[in-house]
Formats: structure tokens, C-alpha cells, sequence
DNA sequence: CCCCTTGTTCGATGTTCGTCGAATGTCGAA
DNA sequence: TTCGACATTCGACGAACATCGAACAAGGGG
């Protein structure tokens, strides 16, 4: 259970980030973590099962989005905000911008959250 | 041979657009397209076969990315960036950045161009 | 020690994608 | 009308993907 592999930064492909955000999962992962926060795995909530979760996850990982940390037998994920910001310049704002305001993904959110 | 199908701006979807730009081949026609001229189909050059080359022009129209417009046996094709821009404000000019630094889609261009 | 929680991995399934060659439709030119 | 250029569509193929349930590690707590 212990495979981390996140690229570094430069090594963050442009097409491999395009098709890790063109799945609505995965935008609304992106939008709960937008703020640079560290968020819980247990603490998400998506509408698919959990190896789903986990592949989404893994998907943003290995695509550079995101990095993930473990802590005994949890695991904490934040976006890789400046690394992506450093590699292309307003991308991810833009797509969190267009993200938000058509509300894509928004099935996707946190456990303790109004709904 | 008459469909044309271009989506109107504000049915443009966030998650097609992305999953039309995670291709090089349509990134690389988007860099070509991107300063808003007007390009004939013979013009383009990729390395891809004419019905594979068909087949990504079709995903960038359907998308909204790009428009097509015909005229007798022959058709053209052109970004429509204005639309994009009020849809998603920096999406293209962020992609279209990275692209260009990373140099994804190198292997489209034009036919009279030097390579 | 046993078990429960947590997240990953495995196997399976149905779908979508990128790619090609061939066939088709559409138009202009001879 | 016949021919040729041009672009789309069709049919097919293997690869990749999204999804699920079940099985599997790795720790923490009783």
C-alpha cells in the first residue's frame, strides 16, 4: 500500500493534467481542495464507490494535481497549487473559475458540509 | 455530409472541452488555429491518417472549441476563441501558454510551413 | 492477540477512445 | 455527364477508462 509516485514538477505533463480534469469526479475533488487546504481521505464524500474514489485519486496523483501524505493508516491529500502554477501559469485558476461557475462536480464535497 | 452540430456558447461543457484538449494532436491544431485565422483543411498537416485527422477536427467541433464552415467541396476551420473567452475566461490562453512552453503538438503545422 | 478501520489493489465488465483503410457523398471542372 | 478532388462516415481493431464488489495489507485499539 505504500506506492507514492508523484512526478516532479517538471515532469507534470500538460495533456495528462487536461485529461485528468475532463472527468466531473475529478473537477469537483478539485474544487474541495482549491482553497490549498490538507483534506482527510474519510472526509470526502463522491458519488461512487470507494475503489472509485481511490483511482480518481490516484489519477490526479500520478498527473501531478495532487500530492498525497500518509499518516499511519489515514491519508491526506492536498492540490499541488504552486507547483501547477509554476508549470502553467493561470491554468488551474481558469479552470476553477469555469469550474465553478457551472457547478461541475458538485456532487463532490466534504463530510461535514450543508449540502 | 451537411451535419454541422457546432454547440451554442453557453451549452459549451467545461469537462468536453478539457477532454478535447488532453489530445497532442488537437492540442497541436489548436496552436495552429490559435491566432484566429482561418485555415483550410488541406492546409492542416499532422501525422495521422486523413480519417483520424477527420475524427479530431469532428471532437474539437463538437466540443465548441473550434467552428467549421463550408464552402463548395472544400472547408474551413477556425477557433472560436471570442466564445471561449466569454465562456471561460483564461482557460484558452492558459492552455494555449503551456502548450507552446511545453511544445505539445509539434507534429501538426501547416503545409507551406518550415519546419 | 484478535479485530476493526482505512485505503489500495485485483478481477471483471461495459464503454469510450484513437487509429486505420475502405466506402460514401458532394461538389467543381472538363 | 463523367471524372477527380475533397472531406466525412463506416466498420473494425486494440488500448484505455470508469465503475463496481471483493479481497487484501497496514496500523490502532480492545
Amino acid at each position: 500500500m505504500r506506492r507514492a509516485h508523484h512526478p516532479a514538477t517538471e515532469d507534470v505533463a500538460l495533456t495528462e493534467v487536461m485529461a485528468a480534469l475532463s472527468d466531473p469526479v475529478r473537477i469537483g475533488l478539485l474544487r474541495v481542495l482549491a482553497d490549498g487546504g490538507e483534506r482527510g481521505w474519510g472526509e470526502l464524500r463522491a458519488p461512487v464507490a470507494k475503489s472509485t474514489l481511490s483511482h480518481h485519486l490516484r489519477v490526479l496523483r500520478d498527473a501531478g494535481v495532487t500530492r498525497t501524505r500518509q499518516e499511519g493508516t489515514r491519508c491526506y491529500v492536498r492540490l499541488r497549487r504552486a507547483d501547477l502554477e509554476a508549470r502553467f501559469p493561470g491554468l488551474i485558476s481558469a479552470v476553477l473559475a469555469a469550474a465553478d461557475a457551472d457547478e461541475v462536480g458538485s456532487g463532490v464535497g466534504l463530510a461535514a458540509e450543508a449540502s
